[in-house]
DNA sequence: CCAATATATTAATAATGTTAATTATATTTG
DNA sequence: CAAATATAATTAACATTATTAATATATTGG
């Protein structure tokens, strides 16, 4: 019975594999069953052995996704930053993340899921997750009194609603159109929110 | 000549109505050319005589239903109100009108523009949206002294990704998952903005 | 090694959007 | 008014989706 659960595994993997290759690289629109079953080396009807349907499988790369995001960001934020300047540095790797692998928000913030209430849980991780990346660093501004638990409270709310909105505009009306333009917004509003 | 323009923008109307309709009522996933053709009473085919493809037809409603939702804030908010105690009453009617059409928020802010380069003003009317229906009652506020211009200015860029921000992770997310504390998350950040 | 089971594949179904070819309907001209 | 032409609408066709049922191929147990 082992044996099986293993090679079970493996498969799964495959697919797994193949479908955020193809949704990193070309995007989700991109990411069919016939796509990804052709990229793992099977045929369409053999990735219904190992999952529900398509939408299972494109879920199932979230955490994933996540962890890479988590690793992109500690790639790309300062050392020595600590407390609200390093939140602010987070959520701007955050979203940088997303301006890269556009698919990837897609996934996250836009695809509808099937039975969303079944799926409670994976759409908390999802909604939490810029609130799990920037954790440590509220507590260590509150612990530095630099910020009150209640004030850190709602800064956090309208930070995670502030950058996603900003990345649903972005990316998906062009607005603002200039890049520029764009990372200004998001640094003022970062500053204002994380009041220099 | 002259008649020729006037029947055409009488079919085109009758495909535009039966999109509207379908939209409202069962949601941009139900918006096929196949449903639209039927309900306006033509062939699918037919469609494509007055419309490029079916995105240049959905994307062609919006000003209608921006119409609508005006209305419908009219509708819903208070006469005396004004100033910054209005912005926060328009929000939320702004808000309810998407929570009662989701569809309609779908096809404003999630639905892929096909060459968003070249729909910039559309673009630009979605996202601009929030911020006109406000226009008046920040101009009372400054015109009052309440706030200044460039504080205004701040908030009135908040407040627009912040309000699409809760919608999208409610609609799409189902995050939170009451309702009443939606509607909590959603005044506690609109008092936090436009502080009382 | 053969029979039972598990797994993978092909075929089929029901959708989608879009285009080409064809038919039907107006309109214009002789 | 009838015939020729232009216009408009339809059907047929194609290329995609996702998913399921039926069939073929391995694998495993006795």
């Amino acid at each position: 019975m082992e044996r099986k659960e293993i090679q079970e595994q493996r498969m799964r993997n495959y697919f797994i594999q193949a479908t955020k290759e193809i949704l990193k690289a070309e995007g989700l629109h991109c990411v069919s069953v016939r796509n990804v079953a052709e990229r793992a080396g099977y045929s369409y009807a053999t990735l219904y052995n190992y999952f529900k349907d398509v939408k299972d499988l494109i879920f199932i790369c979230v955490e994933d996704f996540q962890n890479e995001c988590k690793e992109f960001i500690d790639d790309r934020i300062s050392k020595n930053t600590r407390g609200i300047e390093r939140i602010k540095e987070i959520s701007n790797a955050y979203i940088h993340y997303f301006l890269e692998y556009p698919g990837i928000y897609e996934l996250f913030f836009v695809e509808k899921m099937n039975d969303i209430t079944s799926k409670q849980s994976q759409s908390e991780m999802i909604c939490n997750f810029l609130d799990r990346l920037c954790e440590a660093s509220w507590k260590e501004a509150i612990k530095e009194r630099a910020i009150t638990e209640e004030i850190a409270q709602q800064k956090k709310t309208q930070l995670r609603y502030q950058v996603n909105g900003l990345l649903l505009f972005y990316l998906h009306r062009n607005n603002p159109p200039a890049y520029q333009d764009f990372c200004k917004t998001t640094n003022d509003l970062l500053n204002l929110i994380l009041s220099k």
